[in-house]
DNA sequence: ATGGGTCTGTGCTTGATTGCACAAATGGGA
DNA sequence: TCCCATTTGTGCAATCAAGCACAGACCCAT
């Protein structure tokens, strides 16, 4: 009983680790692998294949002993775990450098999610189109968002500016916000709204403690 | 003694904070104040205060009882720990849509860091201009690293080749590499090479796993 | 049909990380 | 001057995460 798949207490930290084997097993369908083992998995991610099985069992077993998994069947269950066989739609919000970089970033499409919307304050954005998308102005964010049900965002707005969309955002109904801003938002008044952050420099700094001279 | 500041014993988790907290001070300083606590530092990040503290004094005490710690003089303890009281130049990899966003990316400069040169292997991008730098051919990374003693890159070419680019540049000299291409890149054949990895939706498919329906 | 090699799922141990709670230090106001 | 409110740095306890190691299951070759 202990590895109940029903059970809704699983550490975050393992939540985590999902979408690093699913990027994983994608890879090896493209290899033209068809199964693989913990073993083989941890391998290639550096990860202890101990924890790796672990880490699946708590959804259930996935694996055949003496064979291992079939990657075909397990990319299908973590995706069910993630709920990623569906497509998110995800508002933008922000069309300079950065938001135009994100709209053309081709990456999302297949892997869960699809720019459906996206915002500048800047009236001379407003119009233009970045990804096949027109540029709409703030004042609607909140209706788009409300009408298309959408609850997955991406914030590429200055730092100063990026508390205010957010909050904006948590009224419109937003319940997961990826943050390339770089500062830490605040959502501490709302436990539903889950936030993530991008900024390069924080991974740069961390490798640079590391170095010498 | 157990807060030894030469002890070089420091979890990587504690590493990995410090950049996190030296941006929440940038904010703070940006905003006028002189003076802070570990309370409202923690308030803003999110994290108890008894754990800043504690990370913080691995590696001496930087505050002051009854008053808290000063922005200006933790700030600069937090970056030569972190060793971003200089600035280290970086080596591109890959010219594309998401090389040229980086290339163009306004913010690492006053953070330590500063694009010093650009690749790619396409020979039609060969020669244009990023971010004020010329493309330079593939051909030429070891070199250039070995010449102008570059220890960290960033990598932004397509997954399939991103590996193939990880063994050039470790065979370079490269000891700090960030990745941008969806993919896992194995250096375990070098312990003295750190990766870290920026990849969107894996923040994304995290979050996805706590939504309703 | 059977034996040997392989691999999963998991109980238990070990190790790492976080949080509590308090002594000591500080500064400001009465 | 002295007291009170505040805040740091840290020993200790509690919680959380990782890894070992093995029973049971599976496949394949003979």
């Amino acid at each position: 009983m202990a590895s109940n798949p029903a059970n809704n207490n699983i550490p975050d930290i393992v939540i985590g680790r999902l979408p690093v084997y699913l990027r994983a097993l994608n890879r090896l369908t493209q290899e033209g692998e068809e199964v693989t083992s913990s073993h083989e998995l941890g391998r290639r991610l550096g990860i202890s294949s101990a924890q790796i099985r672990k880490d699946l069992s708590h959804f259930g077993g996935f694996g055949k002993q003496g064979t291992g998994y079939q990657i075909a069947y397990l990319e299908e269950k973590l995706r069910q775990v993630l709920q990623v066989d569906r497509e998110w739609k995800v508002a933008l919000i922000g069309a300079g450098d950065l938001g135009n970089a994100i709209g053309n970033y081709r990456g999302f499409t297949d892997r869960g999610f699809h720019i459906a919307c996206i915002f500048d304050a800047d009236e001379e954005k407003i119009g233009a189109t970045v990804g096949g998308l027109t540029v709409q102005p703030m004042a609607e964010i909140e209706s788009t968002i409300r009408e298309r049900g959408i609850q997955v965002a991406m914030i590429a707005v200055p730092a100063e500016h990026a508390q205010a969309v957010t909050e904006t955002l948590v009224d419109a109904g937003i319940k997961a916000i990826l943050n390339y801003a770089p500062i830490n938002l605040d959502v501490s008044k709302r436990d539903d709204v889950h936030v993530q952050y991008i900024d390069p420099v924080l991974h740069l700094q961390r490798m640079t403690y590391y170095l010498k001279g």
